[in-house]
DNA sequence: AGCACGCCGACT
DNA sequence: GTCGGCGTGCTC
């Protein structure tokens, strides 16, 4: 018998099948990770198929040396999915085999998937010193229970005094396997009667398809998920829900925990690798039947999986934009294909890409169109902060918002501010006028350069003059620069001296539970001002919190690149949610240098389908995704002459795939990468934009070229978040 | 990724 | 003469 294997190591020159021998009478099985020889050492390995005959010279073939463990970590839905990954994104395979793992789980580290009980040893007398209190309480221990975790005993004398016992032979490892739990009844489940729409969105959702479920904020898709979820495990089956990491709050962690108990697994940035480890190994026994995680979790090792839902579907979180890159809802469209179960993508704000699959038919498309108490979506006042100026006020806040924030303040409620301020570079703009720089043959911002005092568009690479006067109005009152959310915090301090004001953005939550903190302090603040990035978007529901102000909404509008007002949408959408949450009636006050731009006329409207339509047009005009494909290719060395070299022959022949291809090719060029060098190492790129018709075949040929050419500093992007 | 093999400079 | 620099290439 002969074993093909994957070797764990993550090197271009690896990613191949090596063919073992399978020494006669080891249980090897497909799936089951081994430790083999390779060259002059040994490592782990993964056996991926198993056969009767051999390709390579049989002479040279090695036995396997051991099995790590007499199970396979790696199922066989996880086997199609390590295939159908490498070909799609072009990935290295064991990189993909370590995502399905727990990091307590990869090379060198072996652990065990069983629990380890200890129990006495009757064979022996047991004799221990005086001085040895711990080791006797445990043997006392012991006594009474008969037999006790390691976990357990550990934590209650010490690993050193349990390790010294049986090192001495007075007690005896027993190994158990976890099993499966019963299924029991769900007697602390709070029955939550559910509005038509609801009960619909529950019945249609049954087939093997991919559902867009399209609810406001504050529909109760949470509740449909839930009954979704309750119906797959009463016919016995497992389910992968989705949310994205910053609403991954205890709140929703303990709500899923009530209704559902010992069933979830939860897994999230805030485990440790062993408390990651334990959850994985509930999954993987069936003894838990969800797993609830972020991106990652749609890796789950569950088997039978009766649906998949993805919370949040538009959030960018679902895209892995380090190595290995893939595309969270691909990968759960094939599980759910793969298990024939239905894949829920929800949303208040989906994504156009899947808005658009919706309208063509290829997902089903579910709408909750009502908030299920029933209430009003605050109202949104646009202001525009062109008037503000020329009314003489050049400060971050309008005379509206102020005054709105005094009559908070004065009537002891609460108020948040959203700020949005991220990238490295802005954009420029008339301060008269509001005229923004384009690039004129991509329809995106032009980016401010500081090191080269230039403009650039990161789509072309093109680069402009940076503008001293307006070319629309003639003025010279031209500004860059972005409003932080500490300027605006020292603003409201000096407004509003005696009031306390939080801010909550990724310099204030480094440390573990800051995040928490902050909310609670808010939480019991009256009144109160809460001043943040997209963190304070999602999440808590804050009674008290009556107005919302947006500070500079463009800041998300000008963020250079074809997804920018899609994302402003979403966002302004996600942060009105915030206001008037309860009996109160909220407001959201808008400020924007661009008050006529459609996305604020829809957005002001919750009109979604306005705005879909609306920013369809526009990307099927302009050639952008979904009607079009990016590909980009990444060159990144601390060698700068090699990356360059490389990059000038890969363009050389990626250049004539113009011939094969005229008319799908709309855009080739190589250029730098916008930011030239990073983590010491220098970044060039070629960049495309390609029909959809032939856009595999382009991207297969183009990655070949690419593939070929380069040893290990490249990286192929489709459709990228963002070109830095 | 590691590790061997291999072909040119400064040392006991 | 040889010890050792790290360039190239292979690992079933």
């Amino acid at each position: 018998m002969y074993a093909e294997v994957i070797i764990d190591q993550d090197a271009k020159a690896l990613d191949r099948v090596f063919e073992y021998i399978v020494p006669q009478g080891m249980p090897a099985r497909v799936g089951m990770r081994v430790i083999v020889p390779f060259g002059a050492r040994y490592i782990q390995g993964f056996i991926v198929a198993l056969k009767d005959s051999c390709d390579y010279d049989e002479k040279k073939l090695k036995p396997i040396k051991s099995l790590v463990e007499d199970f396979s970590a790696i199922k066989s839905e996880m086997l199609s999915l390590m295939k159908f990954m490498a070909e799609k994104y072009h990935l290295k395979l064991a990189s993909i085999l370590r995502l399905f793992l727990p990091s307590e789980m990869r090379e060198g580290k072996v652990k065990e998937l069983f629990i380890t009980k200890y129990t006495l040893n009757s064979e022996v007398d047991i004799t221990l010193s005086k001085t040895a209190k711990k080791q006797q309480e445990a043997i006392d221990y012991l006594k009474e229970n008969i037999s006790a975790t390691s976990v357990e005993l550990n934590e209650k004398f010490g690993a050193s005094s349990i390790k010294s016992l049986f090192e001495k032979g007075f007690i005896l490892k027993e190994k158990e396997q976890i099993n499966r739990v019963p299924l029991v009844g769900d007697d602390n489940l709070k029955k939550v009667t559910l509005n038509p729409m609801q009960e619909n969105a529950i019945n249609t959702i049954t087939e093997n398809k991919t559902y867009l479920l399209h609810g406001v904020t504050g529909s109760g898709k949470t509740e449909v998920y839930m009954h979704l979820i309750e119906k797959e495990l009463a016919k016995g089956k497992n389910a992968i829900m989705l949310v994205p990491e910053i609403s991954l709050t205890p709140q929703i962690m303990s709500n899923f925990k009530a209704r559902f108990g010992e069933k979830v697994a939860l897994l999230h940035s805030g485990l440790s690798a062993g408390e990651r480890f334990d959850e994985w190994k509930r999954l993987f026994s069936g003894e838990a039947h969800i797993a609830i995680g972020a991106r990652s979790a749609i890796f789950a090792p569950l088997e039978n999986l009766g649906i998949i839902i993805i919370d949040e579907e538009h959030e960018q979180s679902y895209i892995s934009e380090s190595n290995p890159r893939y595309n969270t809802h691909v990968v759960a469209e094939f599980r759910a294909r793969y298990n024939s179960c239905p894949l829920v993508l929800g949303s208040a704000t989906p994504c156009v890409e899947s808005y658009e699959k919706a309208k063509k038919g290829e997902y089903t498309l579910i709408e909750l169109p009502v908030r299920a108490n029933g209430r009003e979506m605050p109202k949104i006042q646009i202001i525009d902060m062109i008037n503000e100026l020329r009314a003489g006020n050049s400060g971050i806040f309008s005379s509206q918002l102020v005054s709105d924030l005094a009559n908070v303040i004065n009537n002891k409620k609460q108020a948040m501010i959203f700020i949005n301020r991220r990238g490295y570079a802005s954009f420029m703009r008339c301060r008269e006028c509001g005229y923004i720089a384009k690039c004129s043959d991509c329809d995106v911002s032009l980016v401010y350069h500081r090191e080269d005092n230039r403009l650039k568009c990161h789509y072309c690479g093109k680069q402009f003059k940076v503008l001293d006067r307006c070319p629309q109005c003639g003025s010279e009152n031209i500004k860059h620069g972005a409003v932080g959310t500490e300027k605006v915090v020292q603003e409201l301090k000096t407004l509003f001296p005696d009031v306390k004001i939080l801010r909550m953005d990724n310099d204030t939550t480094s440390t573990k539970n800051a995040h928490q903190k902050i909310l609670n302090e808010f939480k019991n603040s009256l009144p109160a001002i809460l001043v943040g990035t997209q963190m304070i978007a999602k999440g808590h529901d804050f009674e008290n919190v009556v107005l919302v102000g947006i500070v500079d909404a463009d800041q998300s509008l000008y963020q250079t690149d074809y997804r920018s007002t899609e994302r402003t949408f979403q966002l302004i959408t996600q942060v009105s949610g915030r206001a008037g949450r309860s009996q109160e009636e909220g407001k959201v006050v808008l400020q924007t240098y661009a008050p006529r731009h459609y996305v604020y006329k829809f957005v002001s409207n919750y009109d979604y389908k306005g705005f879909f339509k609306k920013e369809e047009n526009i990307r099927e005009v302009s050639n952008f995704p979904p009607f079009s494909r990016i590909i980009r290719v990444l060159f990144a060395d601390t060698d700068e002459n090699y990356v360059r070299d490389l990059l000038k022959s890969c363009y050389n022949s990626a250049i004539k795939l113009k011939e094969k291809y005229p008319n799908e090719i709309i855009y080739m060029d190589a250029m730098k990468s916008p930011i030239k060098r990073m983590q010491n190492k220098y970044r060039y790129q070629i960049l495309t934009r390609v029909r959809l018709e032939h856009s595999d075949e382009i991207e297969k040929d183009l990655f070949e070229i690419v593939d070929k050419a380069s040893k290990n500093s490249v990286f192929f992007e489709i459709n990228p978040q963002n070109l830095s």
